[in-house]
DNA sequence: CCTAACTTTCATTTATTTTTGAAAGTTTTG
DNA sequence: CAAAACTTTCAAAAATAAATGAAAGTTAGG
């Protein structure tokens, strides 16, 4: 079978339109549809991409959880390879952008919350209005996130039913 | 009070993390912590930027239906405002972000999960398998996020709660 | 129907992000 | 310990995305 070219695709798209680099996506995808590992020469023919961008992107991978290492015995290459569980998979980029970005987030917008504001103007009043329900907006999704980052996988389905009863 | 540079500054960030651009946010920012509708040349003085990339990005955010045009009268110009319940925000977001991005990519991997494979290898399989995985976890995810962006305020309370009993 | 007040467009410029690839670094093996 | 086999780094180049601003377009008022 030829490397699927449309799902690569695909996934490269998601990740450029949500802030994670194409290549990056890429080679997730590459690794997700090959049952084996690939060597990091594999992974740039197939891509056609440098050796320095598929090696920053597959340690990048790693620090995510998305892909790991995998030795050949009489092979000195590296080998990698993508958990190919799906749910895992949606996980691990809840738990990875969870911890990166919304983290800081949540924690910027308590502390703006926090800082008791001088004057009392319909300007003041306003802004700690949409700052009171922003935090508690991110604190509901904390939660959540954390939760849904953490569950098993019958878990997951549970919840996902409650949504449609 | 001057502007909460602060605020819009992380507002500013969090856009250019997920894929939307920072002036874009930036104004959302902006209009969401004044509590009265402002005009293009004062967004253009209060965040330094030009009269076309102002329009451009008002125009965008008036299309996800984040911002609002109001009419002073005895005045020609337009004056922008942003609606103010974070609630409705977020769910504007979501609503938007599923039309454009989430539809697409769901639709794409029913139709690749939908075409039969001729042949029958480790490596078709685990492509079936993987297609498969996504077509369930994007079935899920659409269910979701289409309740989550059309409940009413209450609902979503209760929603989110139910995530922590 | 003309002019002033305002809005929109879009070719260029500028800024940001990503990629390249050669050099430096590291590990293994004979 | 030398040299081969492989990995990592990073300055420079390329690609992409965003911003500018002047010109074209629109609308309201007289």
């Amino acid at each position: 079978m030829e490397i699927p070219e449309q799902f690569i695709q695909i996934w490269g798209t998601l990740g450029t339109n949500w802030g994670i680099n194409r290549t990056m996506a890429q080679i997730h995808a590459l690794l997700l549809i090959k049952p084996f590992a690939l060597s990091t020469e594999e992974i740039m023919e197939q891509l056609q991409v440098s050796r320095g961008n598929v090696n920053m992107n597959v340690r990048e991978l790693i620090a995510w959880g998305l892909v790991y290492r995998e030795l050949k015995s009489g092979d000195r290459k590296e080998y990698f390879s993508a958990h190919k569980d799906m749910w895992e998979v949606a996980q691990c980029i809840i738990r990875e952008r969870k911890k990166r970005e919304f983290d800081p987030l949540r924690k910027a917008i308590q502390e703006l919350n926090a800082v008791p504001l001088e004057e009392d103007t319909p300007e003041t009043q306003n802004y700690q209005k949409v700052l009171n329900e922003l935090d508690q907006l991110t604190q509901q999704l904390d939660k959540m996130l954390d939760k849904a980052g953490s569950m098993d996988k019958n878990g997951i389905t549970k919840k996902l039913l409650q949504w449609f009863i």
